[in-house]
RNA sequence: GGGUUCGUAGCUCAGCCAGGUAGAGUACCGGACUUUUAAUCCGGCUGUCCGGGGUCCGAAUCCCCGCGAACCCGCCA
């Protein structure tokens, strides 16, 4: 064993891949002054978390690569030509009226954006900002627009002849032998798919579509009937997505881009289109598993059940997000809400790791925790570690004070010694919990069984909390007078923490008394009476 | 039809992608402490790491075959 390992980079996948990248474009020849890796961002449903993974991973390949020393950076490229092929889960009915035209110019239905695609496309850039990943952005209808792939789509479609018949043989999809790779928007209508492309006159870079009706999963898009030119240079239009990728790498020099497997087929397509049909060679990939959401869970129940990074964020960090992106690619599957405890302890251990709190036997092992620690810092980890509070401790005393929390729990917290003094990082922390405390870990109120004895020495410990003077040794009074009236303490107690905190048992009764307040306890329990 | 992932303690899962003593949380049981519940601390938790084969000094981890589960593609982007 002991034989030495040579670590590449910080020891994680992102370093291994970012080598593998750099190998082959050694092996290629191709210039390395500029490494540019891309995400594709979709703007057509509401991002889920997941959907940062993308350009989050892109962008720890682009921190690999600059740590080699050599120069990235992370094109950001929003799908927001695209046509709005279904009315995602949660959104209005009234969108139906703009099924197939481009998402950029179908009006936002939350009206707080120019459009429906940026409204998309800007929670998604939201959540990048509030992670820290730097990008440069690019929108698709500015691509277009502008003519940045006219030269790429010219070559398409002058051999568009030779795809057709290779997506065919490599997919099995039969459509591209007689309609042309390129989506011109129906100038009349203002629809993508239902306007056909049927002859591309290469000398004047003209293309010539008729809009017909047009099948869209099980929908059914009526065509206008509109019979026009498209000049592939300026005019609005988009190449299918089966050879769009590569017209991009080509265009933009793009030598890393992650996938899902969703789209692995695309990918596996417009890689030999780049090759073959472009002469450009594919970037290199990594392809990665879906998240899925958990069943059954409440996530959010006005916008369907998409688990955003916005959602994320109320309970967690941004570093945990970084974390559950950058562990590992692989197997990935269901995600929720309810890791992010999980989550949160992690990052502390990988911090007490980093920082030589925690020995880990195993060297690789370790510079592999460090790395990833470095990583979930975007490689600028703090200088010292951060004050330790434990996220589950912090959940259960947000269940037990909901009044001025924070003040409250950052007490108890002083007085358990788990922190030194209050400070803003901790208070973040209790608001996360507190959230977290309040959405999902709420106990259900149970209903509380009284008999007359139980009833008369609730109604003593009213009278005992209700005066002026605060009782010398509360805990001890409860049970004297538990004892007194013939009523086991034992009982007592556990109807105490029902009516209190909804919960069979809690932390000591006396001092928890006092620290929500006497006045406000004897409210509680004189409600039950 | 094509492809991918997963299968580890009663339960939920980590560890696998760079092979090196089988792990965590939770549930449950026991002990310590407490004037009582709780909290806390300590200990236990019975493992065919799905089955079979291969590589290796060494496999939960890498390779192949099988079984089971989930997902993606087979419209379109």
């Amino acid at each position: 064993m002991e034989e030495e390992q040579i670590t590449i980079g910080r020891g994680t996948w992102i370093d291994k891949l970012a080598d593998e990248l750099v190998q082959r474009e050694k092996t290629l020849g191709r210039k390395m002054d500029l490494l540019r890796v891309e995400s594709g961002l979709g703007a057509s449903g509401i991002p889920h978390i997941g959907s940062l993974g993308d350009a989050v991973r892109a962008y720890g390949v682009k921190l690999a690569l600059e740590n080699f020393g050599y120069k990235s950076e992370l094109i950001a490229y929003s799908d927001d030509l695209d046509g709005l092929r279904k009315i995602p889960e949660g959104l209005p009915e009234s969108l139906k009226e703009h099924l197939g035209k481009p998402v950029s110019f179908i009006p936002d239905p939350f009206g707080c954006h120019d459009s429906y695609g940026l409204h998309m496309s800007s929670i998604l850039l939201d959540g990048l900002d509030k992670l820290g990943i730097k990008y440069k952005f690019q929108r698709g209808v500015d691509t277009y627009r502008n003519g940045l792939l006219k030269d790429q789509i010219h070559i398409i479609l002058t051999n568009s002849q030779k795809i057709g018949k290779k997506i065919a043989e490599m997919v099995g999809q039969e459509k591209y032998q007689e309609t042309l790779p390129y989506f011109p928007v129906c100038a009349n209508c203002g629809r993508l798919y239902t306007a056909t492309s049927y002859q591309y006159i290469a000398e004047e870079k003209k293309i010539k579509y008729r809009c017909v009706d047009a099948t869209i999963g099980s929908k059914q898009l009526k065509g206008c009937g509109h019979d026009g030119i498209a000049d592939i240079t300026k005019d609005l239009g988009k190449l299918p997505w089966k050879v769009e990728f590569a017209a991009r790498w080509h265009a933009f020099d793009i030598r890393f881009e992650a996938y899902g497997k969703d789209i692995m087929d695309s990918v596996k397509v417009n890689d030999w289109v780049a090759e073959d049909i472009l002469n450009f060679p594919a970037p290199t990939h990594v392809k990665y598993e879906m998240f899925l959401d958990k069943g059954g869970k409440k996530i959010s129940k006005s916008l369907g059940n998409v688990l955003t990074s916005q959602a994320w964020l109320r309970y967690g960090t941004p570093k945990t997000i970084l974390l559950l992106l950058y562990k590992r690619i692989t197997g990935a599957r269901e995600v929720g809400i309810d890791d992010i405890p999980g989550l949160m302890e992690e990052y502390n251990e990988l911090e007490n790791i980093y920082f030589g709190k925690t020995k880990v036997e195993n060297v690789a092992k370790a510079t592999r925790s460090k790395g990833l620690y470095e990583y979930v810092n975007l490689l600028n980890p703090p200088k010292s570690p951060t004050q330790y509070v434990n996220y589950r401790l912090l959940i259960q005393l947000c269940k037990i004070f909901r009044e001025n929390r924070i003040a409250l729990v950052t007490k108890k917290l002083v007085e358990y010694s788990t922190i030194k003094e209050p400070s803003p990082e901790v208070e973040n922390l209790i608001m996360l919990a507190g959230n977290y405390a309040d959405d999902y870990d709420n106990p259900t109120k149970v209903e509380v069984q009284l008999d007359n004895i139980s009833r008369q020495v609730l109604g003593q410990l009213v009278k005992i909390l209700g005066s002026e003077e605060e009782p010398a040794d509360l805990q001890n009074t409860i049970y004297q007078i538990a004892k007194e009236s013939g009523m086991q303490p034992k009982d007592l107690f556990k109807m105490l923490y029902q009516i209190i905190l909804a919960s069979d048992r809690g932390p000591k009764i006396g001092p928890l008394i006092l620290d929500i307040g006497r006045k406000k306890v004897a409210d509680s329990i004189t409600g039950y009476l």
